[in-house]
DNA sequence: GTCTATACTAAGATAGAC
DNA sequence: GTCTATCTTAGTATAGAC
């Protein structure tokens, strides 16, 4: 799938990426509106116009399917280069109102997490991997913020990283629950405004 | 199964009571372990001691099992009553300790809480008003704390009450995932040293 | 009222023909 | 690379024994 991944490559793999990457938006799209073991593979590959021993030729078991899509979401997320160079708080709540034009991705990661945490399950080393990466990134954006003396007295920088991640995994989750209820994007500014002077 | 909820029970539906509460107490384990769709039924019956046909017998659908386990649950929840007239952040704090103690059910409310979110999930009303229920207390909460004058200028009792709530899940989820990695308790300490002067 | 046996549909997964 | 056929196990419904 390597060799087929630029765009126009003509070969042996270029058809099979093609049918990967169909596959993988389909199976985006039905595990996050039934999550991922009510979501049947032969749904998707019906959404993915084959059958599912075809779809099985691809991805051997279903846990492979649903880490490709994982690491599909993450391709689409916003980097800090792709926006202007405004400060932290700004980037993150941009991404969160971003979240809110792709409601079946949230749904896919948050239901996903959860599961993950059940024994043996195949997604919990990337949402293991996912949380010391999002710590170690944001604990050294609040110890920027610490070091130019922007941080509120008293407020440990690794805790604030942790308590974020943890604001917004919980605020998605009761967006899906109650979209009407509550704003992700301003519950995660109402947390900056607290920590940061 | 009314009739025989009280101890000691003589009567024809005792032995049912007590039957059904062998199951939910099963079904909670297993629940918590494998998620509500990974969780069997055959599996529960066979920690309950009985065929499925038995179970199935008392609880004729797996969803009335589910509703059966987060009701139980419930009922397990320190009440403000049972505590020491202490304050508000006392009371929080404590409860997320004792949940230490009891990872599996921690595990089943995480895991259904996502789980419900997807559509037409048996439990979503069941979250849902659980929110409803957790808004209101928490801002009736923050809202005394308001007119005592402890609540920090600028803070608004309701978002501060959701922020709270949101926190707590997340916090739950990374620590399943984690567990040596995050203290749930302290978080929560932590947001209300922010919000409280 | 309580429990068991059995059958039905749909899920993930595998084997093999073309 | 794609499909048909088949296997195992899941949830569920029903019939009936004690």
């Amino acid at each position: 799938m390597v060799q087929a991944e630029a765009a126009g490559r003509r070969g042996p793999y270029a058809k099979s990426a093609a049918k990967r990457e169909a596959i993988v938006a389909a199976a985006a799209q039905v595990f996050a509106e039934n999550g991922y073991h009510a979501g049947s593979l032969r749904e998707v590959a019906g959404a993915a116009g084959m059958s599912m021993s075809t779809l099985m030729h691809h991805f051997g078991r279903k846990e492979d399917l649903l880490l490709a899509v994982l690491a599909e979401r993450d391709k689409r997320r916003l980097e800090p280069d792709q926006y202007e160079p405004g400060d932290f708080a700004s980037l993150v709540v941009a991404q969160a109102r971003a979240n809110e034009s792709v409601p079946g991705l949230v749904a896919l990661y948050s239901v996903l997490a959860a599961e993950s945490t059940t024994r043996d399950h195949p997604a919990r080393g990337y949402f293991s991997d996912r949380f010391d990466r999002m710590r170690e990134q944001y604990t050294a954006e609040f110890e920027a913020l610490s070091a130019a003396g922007r941080l509120r007295a008293g407020v440990d920088p690794r805790t604030a990283a942790d308590n974020l991640v943890a604001l917004w995994d919980g605020m998605q989750l009761r967006w899906l629950l109650q979209p009407d209820e509550v704003d992700v994007a301003a519950a995660l500014r109402s947390y900056f405004e607290l920590v940061i002077d």
